[in-house]
DNA sequence: TAGGCCATCTGGTCCT
DNA sequence: AGGACCAGATGGCCTA
C-alpha cells in the first residue's frame, strides 16, 4: 500500500500522506481503473454489491469520470477522517504512562484503549484516596485548633499535596524498590496535568502485562511532587476497580 | 509461515 | 444531496 510505503519503520500510524500526488501511482486506485474500464466488479463477492437505494441510482446516471471524481472525493474524506482518528490516538498515547521512542514499540490501538480505561480507573481511585486524606488532615486541624502541630514546618508544600509526597517515599522505602522509583524529577511539571509517557524515559515493562494487571504500573513508574502516584504501591486500587478490569480483559 | 496490526477502499446507512 | 460514520474486504508489513 502507498501508506506503508510512505511510513518508516516504525509504523507510524498516522502518515504522511501526499494524497492528490501519490494516490494515481497507487495499486489500488490503477486496479479500480483498470475494473472500470472492463467493466467487472472489483469484487464479486461482496454482500452489499446488491446496490439498493437512491443514491446508488444517481451515481449510475453519473458518467465514468464523474463517477470517479466522486469516488476519490469519498475515499480523501475516509482518509483524512481515519487519520484524524489517529492523530487522536497518538494523543492519547502521549499522555499515557508508557515509555515512547525510536527504540520502543508503539501502543497498537486497542492496548492504547484499554490502558487508558485503566489508567483513568487509577487516577480516579487515587483522587479518591487524596480527597480522604486530606479530610482526614483537616478534620485533624479542627480538633487541635493548630495548623502548625499538624503540619511539619519545614513543609512548604501545600496541604493538598502533603500526603502524596509524604506517603509515596516511605511506601516505596518499605517495600525497597527505589532502583525502580527515581525520587525527584529534573523537569518541572504542572501539577495537575499527568506525566507524559515521553517524560518517563524508562524501558517499557512488557505489555501484556501492564494491560492485563494495572497494578503493575509500579514497575519503573517514577514520583512527581504534588501528584497522584499511579503506582501499585500508593496507590492499591479498590476491590471493584480490579473486577472491573478483569471483566474487561476477559474478553 | 501464521497471526497480529494496520491503512485503504468500498458500499450502506444515518444525519443535517 | 452531501457528508459522516460504520463495517467488511483486501493486501502489506512485522514478529514469534
Amino acid at each position: 500500500m502507498d501508506s506503508d510505503a510512505s511510513s518508516t519503520c516504525s509504523r507510524s500510524s498516522s502518515p504522511e500522506l501526499a494524497v492528490d500526488s501519490s494516490f494515481f501511482s497507487n495499486k489500488m486506485f490503477q486496479a479500480y481503473c483498470a475494473d472500470r474500464e472492463t467493466g467487472q466488479p472489483r469484487s464479486e463477492k461482496s454482500p452489499q454489491s446488491a446496490g439498493s437505494g437512491g443514491k446508488t441510482r444517481a451515481r449510475a446516471d453519473l458518467s465514468k469520470d464523474d463517477l470517479q471524481d466522486l469516488r476519490l472525493k469519498v475515499n480523501s474524506r475516509e482518509r483524512k477522517r481515519m487519520h484524524d482518528l489517529n492523530q487522536a490516538m497518538d494523543g492519547l498515547r502521549e499522555v499515557m504512562p508508557y515509555a515512547q521512542g525510536p527504540s520502543v514499540r508503539k501502543l497498537s490501538k486497542i492496548s492504547t484503549l484499554l490502558l487508558a480505561r485503566n489508567y483513568i480507573l487509577m487516577l480516579s481511585s487515587s483522587l479518591e484516596e487524596m480527597k480522604k486524606l486530606v479530610g482526614d488532615v483537616y478534620g485533624a486541624n479542627s480538633q487541635s485548633h493548630s495548623a502548625r502541630r499538624v503540619l511539619p514546618p519545614a513543609s512548604a508544600a501545600p496541604a493538598s499535596q502533603l500526603p502524596l509526597l509524604s506517603l509515596a517515599p516511605s511506601l516505596h522505602s518499605l517495600v525497597g524498590s527505589t532502583s525502580q522509583h527515581t525520587s525527584t524529577p529534573t523537569v518541572a511539571h504542572a501539577p495537575h496535568s499527568p506525566p507524559s509517557a515521553a517524560y518517563l524515559g524508562f524501558p517499557a515493562p512488557p505489555l501484556p502485562t501492564l494491560l492485563k494487571d494495572p497494578l503493575h504500573l509500579s514497575s519503573g513508574y517514577r514520583h512527581f511532587p504534588g501528584m497522584p502516584c499511579p503506582c501499585s504501591l500508593c496507590q492499591p486500587l479498590p476491590a471493584s476497580t480490579a473486577s472491573l478490569h478483569s471483566l474487561s480483559m476477559g474478553k
